[in-house]
This record gives structure tokens, C-alpha cells and sequence, in this order.
DNA sequence: CACCTGGAAA
DNA sequence: TGCCCTTCCAGGTG
């Protein structure tokens, strides 16, 4: 497994044997090639001949390590060097075509792999000029291989995208699956039956199977057909079929939830429909398509316009509480409603003057996924998935502009509240008297007759007792209509909070924005219904090739445990496990070597822990600002800004807090020492949310992704499920070993004997506490809130300072955590950090 | 106000 | 598979 050099891959041998013979040709044997070539290749290693490229001897840590942004002179002078220069560039390319081939076999179980290994397909007849054609769909269960290197791949992808739910999206091979989610968000998108059928019969390779046909057909013929529109703040269930609206009402229900209007349960009624003027600036967007049947399908040109051409429509009210249920219901009876807002013909409410400011420029992914969202001329409500970093803000806020009526944000803290508003006033001409703030310290109500406002999702689901100005907002907000609300990062939001929100706030369209739309959580099936359908789907590989986010480079970094920890190791029980492969000395000291060889780059970096524990410990022994759940605003603030603009600081410890909610646009290095047991996505989120896009300079890799496993511990396996999300996406990740020079490393952490012992003492004795032992607590101690904040009033007993003081040496610092208060620690430590500050800033 | 604290929710 | 971490609201102080 492990190469001369120490590092290795867990890829080996070809990615697909079954298939590489008669599915591929030449083109994939590449692909096979022997692991080693790819290190040089890739310059995750640096590739440069300063340091040995092509020798691949590793014996400096540049070699584990990518090359210095800011080249020595020697190098600039080689950069200058157009040769040099062209090779440079053909290793990039090399990297991005070349992460499939570092794809560990074992994260897709469930892939090409596993299909071709199970099913005998060879009985389809390929077509002659299959070659030409990239994809590829599987008779049995609507999967769709793509390959990427067909000079078709990208109009296909768009096309996939919009029909299909990615499954899988490395290098060479793209893998789709048909699903009846996915063809709904097609239809509701614009697309229909023949178009669907007819562009994956051109693009397949052998004819599309009638089981296929026959699914899109079935799954579609009912999809669109019921529409749910808000009137007057009242919601009415409307279709255009007669024989759908009885099958609805007999429906046991939906019937039920029916409210007598009074009036015929039949309403007929002129449809106001004024020959569909189309929103024809958002559609051209994509004018470089050569291949017209993309525009003409793809675009969203064709519309449903038999459906408009009829002008009776049928509907009936249900109750706002009964909303949730009703679509719900149609889901499972497979005629999911669909949520349009015709809000050029709505002049009930009135407009809001809101415009994109000309200075303001969209992107051309940000207009594609708008297209989606407005392809028809009005509002479709659904969820838009694209990277952090890559302008969700922007889009929610060019939708905004689109629609021109009041609209709400919700967002899910109050830190995000101020920049959505911030944002707002920044990209668009909407007056600051029009923006109202709604949280627990800001109760805000505009006075003009639209306006926007901005508050968090605890806010408005809010179920307690609220306070007086609370209440009177809560009124304001559910006592007139909406015209858009967009939802930020819905994918942490419970579907429970959801649904109070959805169902308290009458809005006519909904926009969710997420960046990582996880599909084997049963919670999104939830958001299918409580928003919509996902419109747009960002490829991040292609963001980054773009250079609209930054192009990062993972690795694992396998640190071994110690003789003594990984001896206590196999003697704890599980939960007391944790502590110890996260304070595994030898992790300790790849984290100080990472960050020792990344400060010296120039790179700014940022150390996740989810544990509060080691967060501190790590920190205060490498004299690092750290932010936890108890680090006040303000000091938050203060870390912050010196990390953005004090050279001297260029490493910060964030625990969870960094997951949501803080911007950090300058760290371009991210280390992981512990994260969440099972949570995958989270760690998709942090290198989302850290790795924030700027081209900061196109020689190199810009970004920087460790995680750190002590080896032979859960943790491997741990981390080998979080990668599968980043994996899908196409990134690759290096396996390293070994860190080479770390153990010459000046000041290097815990090299002696003795100390690796006093921790782990002291990680024991953290053990015990953890598991319960009640000890005494300082009766003096003025703690902030915190992570024990509870624990810290059961024991009430007191013990003196001068107990604490008496101990001496090693001990001291064992007693010190046995007896722990996690607060105490910091209060005394953090001005010791704070005083760093004052000096660096001074110098 | 600004700041602290308990309690709740996820 | 559990629970720990975190955030947020409301109400109380100097």
C-alpha cells in the first residue's frame, strides 16, 4: 500500500475492471496507470524540480506539502520560463483530470462499479456512433453513466442535471439516477415528457429501454397538473382538469380538508391570463450552445402552454394548518403540487422598489439557476443548491429584484441576519428604510407599504411565550402576504421548524438555498414538500475549474497512536475512546507541523475540533487564538479581525461555531483534528464554508484540506464516510503517512517520553471526570456561561484556592483538569492570548 | 443600554 | 447510535 515515499492511496488497480474493457476504449487506460506517476502529476506533492519532481524522493516537507505560493527566486525565475510555466499548467490539468484515479474504490460500493458487477448488460446493442454519444442509462433502476470527456458531456450535464439527481461527479465518469423527485423538478422547470425521452435517446448510447420510457411516462404524465396559488391570503388547491379535482376530493385526505367556501365547490373562472408574455432576459442565457435541441429543450423555451390556452380552472381552499398535509399527500399520490407565483400579473400587492444596482454583475451559473427559477415568467418556489463561497446571497437577492414584492430572509443566526441585510444594501437600490431586522435584540417593523425583512428561523418558529414586541412583530409578519421568502441554508434546518415557518408565513414563492443538498438524509424527501423541488444543482469541480471557488487539495494524514495511548485505547470503553485518538501526541505533532509549514507559506489557517477539550489544549499549547461556543461576540470579533488583517496571526482554533455562521474569507489552509461521529456533511460544509473562493493567484493549488485520523482507530472509519460527499463531488484525497521533517522540527511538541505520559495522564484523568465523577467546584468562580454551565451548578461543593495552588509540578497539572471547570481554565489562559494580540499588533 | 443568566431546542 | 455543543430568547441587573 505504502510507496517509497510514504505516501499512498487507497485506490488500487483499475476503478471499473469489468468495465474497462468494453465500455471504454483507449481513452480510460490512462486511468490505470501505475499510483506513483500520479503523485508526480498532481503537484498535491510538490512537482517543482527544486524539490525533486519526478524523482519523487521525498526528504523535504515541500515534498508533502504543495509549493510556496509566493516562489523563491530561483523558481520565479523558472516561472518566467514559459516551458516551465506550460508544464506547471499541465499539471493542474493533470490534477483535475486526475483525481478519479486516487478515488478510493471502496467510497463507491454503489456506483458503476457495483452495477456492472451485478447485471449482464452486454445484451444491448450499442449504435454505431456510440462513441460519440456520452451517456449511457440503465435499464433496470434509471441510473445514467455520463462520460465527461465527450465533447457532449457539458451540454449533457446540464441537460442530466436538470433531470436527473447526481449521484456521483469525479473526473471521468459522472453518474446520475432518474428518480421520480428528479423528474418532477424537470417538469416543474419547464420540461416535458417527448423532450425528456427524445434528448436521452439522442445522447444514449444503446436505445433507451421502454422500462425507462415507460417510468418518465408514468412518472410525469400526472406531474404539474395540480397547482397550489395563495389568493388573498387564502389558499386554494387548483387544477385544470375536472377529472383530477374529483379524483382529489374523493381523495380520503384531501377531501377532508377541503374548506366549503360557500360557493360552488367548481369554481369556474377566467384565468387572467394575458398571452404569456415570457421573461425571455433570463432565458437566453446560455447562447453558446451549438447544439440546438439543448437550447430548445434545455433553455426552457417550451412551456406549458396547453395548460394556459385552457381557460377553466377548478379549484377548491383548504385551511393554512392543512397545507403541509395536502402536499404531502399529493406527493404520495404522485401529483405533487406545484408552487408558482405569477407576480407580474399580481397587482394586489403592491411592488417593491428594488433593483439590482448596475454596477451589480450575476454570474453565469448564478443566471442559469435563476432560469430555472423564473424560466416561465414567474415564480416557481424551490431549492437552489450551489458551494459556499459561490454567491448564494447574490441569488437570493437577484430573485428578489425579479419578483419585486415584499419579501422575507430567514436565516439561522443573528450573525447572518446583519450580512443578508448588509448584502442587500450592498447589491441592490433598496432603501434602507425598507429593511426591517426582526431578532431577539432588533424588533423591527418597516412602515412603508413592502419592504423587507430579515430574521432568523428560531425567530419566527418560535413555539415559547414571546415578549410583548415580539408578538406585535410576529403579527405584522403573518398578517399580510408575502411575495417571496428565501430560506438560507435549509438543509440544517429541522423539517419540523420548517413546517411551523411554511405554514405561520403566507409567501407565494419559496426559495431554499443550500450548499449541500444530502440525499440519503430522509429529511430533504421532507423539503421536497415544504418547498419545492431543487432546481439548480452547481457542479463544484466545474466552479472551481472556473475559478469562481478555490481549488482545494485534500488529504488524510494517518498519525499513528503512541505505544501508551493506543495500550489505554484498547482498555477504555467506547465513549472514553474519543479522547485519546484526539489527543493522540503524534497528531498533535502533525497539527504543529502543518501549521509550522503552512504559516511559512504565507497560508492562513484555520484548526477544527469539535472538541472543546482538545481545542483548548492544542491551542494554549501552540499559543493560538481559539474560538468556542463561549468566546463572548466581542472577543470573537477582535480573533477574527486580527486573523483577516494582522499578518502576525495567521492560525485560528474554531470549534463547531465555525460550521455555520462565520464568514472567513482569507483562510486558505484547514486542518481537521476531531469532528462529529457520523457527520459527513458537516465536514462538506467546513471546507465549503472556509475555502471561500478567490482566485488568488492561478499558478498552484490555493486551498488546503487536511484531516487528521490517528490510525487504527474509529476515526478511519469515521472518516472515510465523511469523505464520500466531497468524494462525489470529485475531490480526491491523498493518504499521507508520514510527514516527513516532522520529527526535526524545532520546539516539536511532546517529543520526549515524559511528556507524551503527563498527557496522557491528564487525558485520562479527563476520562474519569467525563464520565461522571462529581467534583468540587471553585465557590468564587465568576465563569461565563458555558459548555459545562449546568454540570458546574450540581456540585456545589467548595474547595480553597490554596488547595488548588498547593500541588505542585506534573501533578498540578493533572488536578488542575480533574478538578475542571472548562471556564476557569480559559478565564485564566485568555488574557494571556489577548496579550499576544497587543503585541503582535504593536510591532 | 450592555451584559449576564437560565432555560429550551435541536 | 447517543449526547454534547451551540445558539437563541427573555428577563434581570448596574
Amino acid at each position: 500500500m505504502t510507496d517509497i515515499d510514504g505516501y499512498q492511496t487507497r485506490s488500487k488497480g483499475k476503478m471499473f475492471p469489468e468495465m474497462s474493457q468494453s465500455f471504454f476504449s483507449d481513452e480510460d487506460s490512462a486511468a490505470t496507470d501505475d499510483n506513483r506517476s500520479n503523485y508526480e502529476e498532481d503537484g498535491f506533492i510538490d512537482g517543482d524540480d527544486d524539490y525533486g519532481y519526478g524523482e519523487s524522493r521525498a526528504t523535504t516537507p515541500a515534498e508533502v506539502a504543495p509549493k510556496p505560493r509566493r516562489p523563491s527566486k530561483k523558481s520565479k525565475q523558472e516561472y518566467s520560463n514559459n516551458e516551465t510555466a506550460n508544464k506547471l499548467a499541465a499539471k493542474d490539468q493533470n490534477f483535475l483530470y486526475g483525481v478519479t484515479r486516487d478515488m478510493p474504490s471502496d467510497f463507491v460500493p454503489d456506483a458503476v462499479s457495483g452495477l456492472f458487477k451485478t447485471h449482464d448488460f452486454s445484451y444491448l446493442k450499442l449504435r454505431p456512433d456510440h462513441a460519440a454519444r456520452p451517456i449511457w442509462i440503465s435499464p433496470s433502476d434509471g441510473r445514467v453513466i455520463l462520460e465527461s470527456f465527450s465533447p457532449l458531456a457539458e451540454q449533457a450535464q446540464d441537460f442530466l442535471v436538470t433531470i436527473a439527481e447526481p449521484v456521483s461527479r469525479p473526473s471521468h465518469i459522472h453518474e446520475y439516477k432518474i428518480t421520480a423527485y428528479s423528474l418532477y423538478a424537470a417538469v416543474s422547470v419547464g420540461l416535458e415528457t417527448d423532450d425528456i425521452i427524445s434528448v436521452l435517446d439522442r445522447l444514449s448510447k444503446v436505445p433507451v429501454a421502454p422500462s425507462i420510457v415507460n417510468f418518465i411516462e408514468s412518472a410525469t404524465v400526472s406531474y404539474g397538473k395540480v397547482k397550489l396559488v395563495i389568493k388573498h391570503n387564502r389558499y386554494f388547491v387548483e387544477t385544470t382538469q375536472a377529472d383530477i379535482l374529483q379524483m382529489l376530493l374523493k381523495d380520503p385526505v384531501i377531501g377532508g380538508l377541503r374548506i366549503d367556501t360557500g360557493q360552488q365547490q367548481q369554481q369556474q373562472q377566467q384565468q387572467q391570463q394575458q398571452p404569456n408574455e415570457k421573461a425571455n432576459a433570463q432565458q437566453n442565457i446560455n447562447p453558446n450552445d451549438v447544439e440546438a435541441i439543448f437550447t430548445a429543450v434545455v433553455g426552457g423555451d417550451n412551456e406549458l402552454d396547453e395548460e394556459d390556452d385552457i381557460d377553466a380552472v377548478h379549484s377548491f381552499e383548504i385551511a393554512n394548518e392543512s397545507v403541509e398535509i395536502v402536499k404531502k399527500r399529493c406527493q404520495e399520490i404522485d401529483y405533487p403540487v406545484l408552487e408558482e407565483y405569477d407576480f407580474r400579473n399580481d397587482h394586489r400587492n403592491p411592488d417593491l422598489d428594488i433593483d439590482l444596482k448596475p454596477s451589480t454583475q450575476i454570474r453565469p451559473y448564478q443566471e442559469k439557476s435563476l432560469s430555472k427559477m423564473f424560466g416561465n415568467g414567474r415564480a416557481r418556489s424551490g431549492i437552489i443548491v450551489l458551494p459556499c463561497g459561490a454567491g448564494k446571497t447574490l441569488v437570493g437577492i437577484t430573485a428578489a429584484c425579479t419578483i419585486k414584492k415584499s419579501a422575507i430572509v430567514l436565516c439561522t443566526s443573528s450573525v447572518s441576519v446583519m450580512q443578508w441585510r448588509q448584502q442587500f444594501l450592498q447589491w441592490c437600490t433598496l432603501q434602507p428604510e425598507n429593511v426591517a431586522v426582526f431578532t431577539s435584540d432588533n424588533k423591527e417593523m418597516f412602515q412603508t407599504e413592502s419592504g423587507l425583512v430579515v430574521s432568523t428561523y428560531s425567530m419566527v418558529a418560535n413555539t415559547r411565550n414571546r415578549s410583548h414586541d415580539s408578538q406585535k412583530v410576529m403579527d405584522f409578519l403573518t398578517g399580510r402576504e408575502w411575495g417571496f421568502i428565501i430560506l438560507d441554508e435549509v438543509h440544517v434546518v429541522p423539517a419540523a421548524m420548517f413546517r411551523r415557518v411554511v405554514t405561520t408565513i403566507a409567501a407565494h414563492a419559496k426559495l431554499g438555498l443550500t450548499a449541500t443538498l444530502v440525499r440519503e438524509d430522509d429529511k430533504i424527501s421532507d423539503l421536497n414538500f415544504l418547498i419545492g423541488p431543487k432546481l439548480y444543482e452547481a457542479n463544484w469541480m466545474e466552479l472551481s475549474q472556473k475559478g469562481h471557488i478555490a481549488n482545494v487539495q485534500c488529504a488524510e494524514v494517518w498519525c499513528p497512536m503512541t505505544a501508551e495511548f493506543y495500550q489505554e485505547y484498547l482498555r477504555e470503553s467506547a465513549r472514553k475512546r474519543m479522547l485519546l485518538y484526539i489527543m493522540n501526541p503524534t497528531k498533535f505533532q502533525a497539527c504543529q507541523f502543518l501549521i509550522q509549514y503552512h504559516e511559512s507559506r504565507g497560508d492562513k489557517i484555520i484548526v477544527f475540533s469539535d472538541n472543546v477539550y482538545a481545542l483548548q489544549e492544542y491551542a494554549l499549547k501552540l499559543g493560538k487564538p481559539f474560538i468556542f461556543g463561549a468566546t463572548p461576540q466581542q472577543e470573537r470579533m477582535n480573533i477574527l479581525q486580527n486573523f483577516q488583517y494582522n499578518d502576525q496571526i495567521n492560525t485560528i482554533f474554531l470549534s463547531k461555531v465555525g460550521d455555520t455562521s462565520i464568514d472567513l474569507p482569507e483562510a486558505t489552509c484547514l486542518i481537521q483534528i476531531s469532528s462529529h461521529y457520523g457527520s459527513r456533511r458537516q465536514e462538506a460544509q467546513r471546507l465549503g464554508r472556509i475555502l471561500r473562493a478567490k482566485r488568488r493567484n492561478d499558478e498552484g493549488f490555493n486551498a488546503f484540506f487536511y484531516s487528521l485520523v490517528s490510525k487504527d482507530t474509529q476515526e478511519m472509519y469515521y472518516s472515510t464516510k465523511r469523505q464520500a460527499f466531497l468524494v462525489d463531488q470529485g475531490y480526491a484525497f491523498k493518504v499521507i503517512t508520514h510527514l516527513h521533517g516532522m520529527e526535526n522540527l524545532p520546539n516539536l511538541a511532546y517529543a520526549s517520553a515524559r511528556e507524551r505520559r503527563e498527557l496522557l495522564q491528564e487525558v485520562l484523568l479527563k476520562n474519569e471526570e467525563a464520565a461522571g465523577i462529581e467534583i468540587g467546584d471553585d465557590a468564587d468562580n465568576t465563569i461565563g456561561r458555558g459548555v459545562n454551565a449546568h454540570k458546574k451548578t450540581k456540585s456545589k461543593a467548595v474547595r480553597g484556592e490554596g488547595s488548588l495552588a498547593g500541588l505542585a509540578g506534573g501533578e498540578d497539572m493533572a488536578y488542575m483538569e480533574y478538578s475542571t471547570n472548562k471556564n476557569k481554565d480559559l478565564k485564566e489562559h485568555h488574557p494571556l492570548i489577548r496579550k499576544m494580540y497587543y503585541k503582535n499588533l504593536k510591532k
